[in-house]
This record gives C-alpha cells, structure tokens and sequence, in this order.
DNA sequence: GCTTGAACTTCAAGTGACTTGAGCATCTAT
DNA sequence: ATAGATGCTCAAGTCACTTGAAGTTCAAGC
C-alpha cells in the first residue's frame, strides 16, 4: 500500500485517474517514476499532494490559484501571508457568487409561486410566467 | 430601428454578435433572413426571444434548459405546468449550489481567521493553515 | 465617385478542467 | 496459459461561448 499504482492513488485522493495523469501534464503534479513496465508508481508524498490539490478544488481554487499555493508548499518561505491574501481575494469571489445566486433564488421561487398562484389553480387568461422572462406564454388561450 | 443588425441586437439584449451567431447555429435561434449584402437582418420577435434566451441564461439554466423553455414558448399549451416544474428542479439545483458555496465560504474564513492568528502576529512553530488543507506548510521554520 | 473606418461576414482555434473512447500493453489470479 | 482487471498513449469531446484572421459591406464625409 506504500506504493500505490494509479487506480489506488485515484481512489485514495478521490479524483479519476486521467485527472491524475493530466494534472502531471500540466506540471501540478511531478511526473511520476515508473516501474517495470512504465505504469506511474507513487509513495506517500504523492498522496499528500494530491490531496492538498483535491482540497483546494473543492474550495473552487482555479488550477492556477493551486498552482500558486502548491508553490507556497514547496516554497516555504512567508508562505502564510501569501495564501492568507489568495484566499481573501477568493473568498471575496465566493461571496460575490453567492450573491448572484441568492438573487438568482428569490427570482426562482418568484417564478415558481407565480406559476402556482396563476396557473395550477386554473389557467388566467393569459400567463405571467413565462411573461417574467420574456413576453408571454399561452397557458390557458390568450384572449386580448 | 425596426430592423437592427447583429450589432444593434447584440446591444440591446446584452449578447455579444459572435454568441448570436452561436445562437444560430446550434439552433435556439432562427437562421435570420440577410439583407443585400449577405448581413442578418431582424425584428421585433428576434429581440424579444433572444431577451428571453438571455434571461434564462442569466438564471443559469443550460442552453439545453434554455431550449426547452423556448419550445414551450413555441408550442403553447399546459406550458406553464411543464415550465413550472423545469423551474423548481432548477431551483433545487441553485440551492445545492448555494449549501456548498456557504460551507467553502466558512472554510474560507477560517483559513484566513486562522492566518491571522497564527501568522500575521507572528510565525508559531509551524503553520496551520496549510496545514488545513494539506499536510503542513513553513511560515515559519519547522522545529520537529 | 472615392475613401475611410466601423460594422459585418466566415472559418478556425482557444478557453478550463477535465472526460470519454480507441487500441494496445501489463499485471494478477486461477 | 489464459482471462479479466488495470494500465498506457493519443486524440477528440464537453460547455458556452470568446478570440483572431482575413476578407466584405455599409454609412458618412469630401
């Protein structure tokens, strides 16, 4: 279990293998050695990694944003303030996210009560609902 | 201004030229009739369905999602049922998005809570933000 | 009529972060 | 020895467009 191939490393990092093999293509990951006949072998460190990579992922880091604190990890000097300041500024766009999203929400359950006000309880003369988003729809026949 | 051209449609949905022509070709728009020398032509519908397009694209429905919803518009009836339901799932969908977003947001703040802590009044002995994510990083020098 | 420059045209390639598929090699267990 | 799981590489696909190149057309001024 101290080296594992590819398909362990995956399972034990939660990502795919070709995830794997493309994060070393694009340089995240070292390029792993070999054994006999070429397939990836890796130890305890790789492990490690590529859980910090996984972790900062699911953290909505771009690739390049753990890139940058993958290299806080191997550079460590002043590390700490460094990716204090990368997550503030990713912070900031989460909560921006999140704001979107909210508004996003209220816009939705608006749709949805509107849809259950005009037309599940019988069809108006003419829908509102698809009228939120652009003209009108024909939920019941449209009289002028 | 009955019968803008790319340029004039783009600006007045918020679209830019290149995403209308996209537009076209997958099909969520008509193929617009060309004046003389071969240039989209459109009218009132167009700026209406494309509104309509935006809008929905807005409240992050997919394009595939988008597609039903403008078939709805086009063939009217029990519309509103159908888009209704469309709604809510997608509703359901922003919500998910939003339950994962607070739980990063609240990592996020608890790395930078922990940054400050431990680091920006001084490197401890080893650093735990990092730490949080991975193994352990080096604010400071690690002593074993 | 001519010229300039903005707006238009098509087609191809690029983006991010992978996934999917084809076709072959290797490993592990029986 | 053989079967099936796992691995390899390389290429193409995903989504919803954006960007760029190279050429055409339009509207305005002279």
């Amino acid at each position: 279990m101290s080296h594992p191939r590819i398909g362990e490393l995956a399972e034990r990092t939660g990502t795919s293998a070709p995830a794997i093999r493309y994060y070393e293509e694009i340089g995240l990951l070292r390029a792993a050695p070999r054994q006999a006949g070429n397939q990836r072998v890796y130890g305890r460190d790789d492990v490690d990694r590529l859980t910090f990579i996984r972790r900062c992922r699911e953290f909505d880091f771009s690739i390049e944003q753990v890139r940058t604190l993958v290299g806080l990890l191997d550079n460590r000097s002043s590390s700490c303030l460094d990716a204090r300041e990368l997550a503030a500024t990713h912070l900031e766009a989460v909560r921006a996210k999140m704001r979107e999203l909210r508004a996003l929400e209220r816009s939705l359950v608006g749709f949805v009560a509107d849809c259950d006000a005009q037309c599940a309880g019988g069809p108006g003369p003419d829908c509102v609902i698809l009228g939120d988003l652009g003209k009108r729809c024909g939920c019941g026949p449209v009289v002028p």
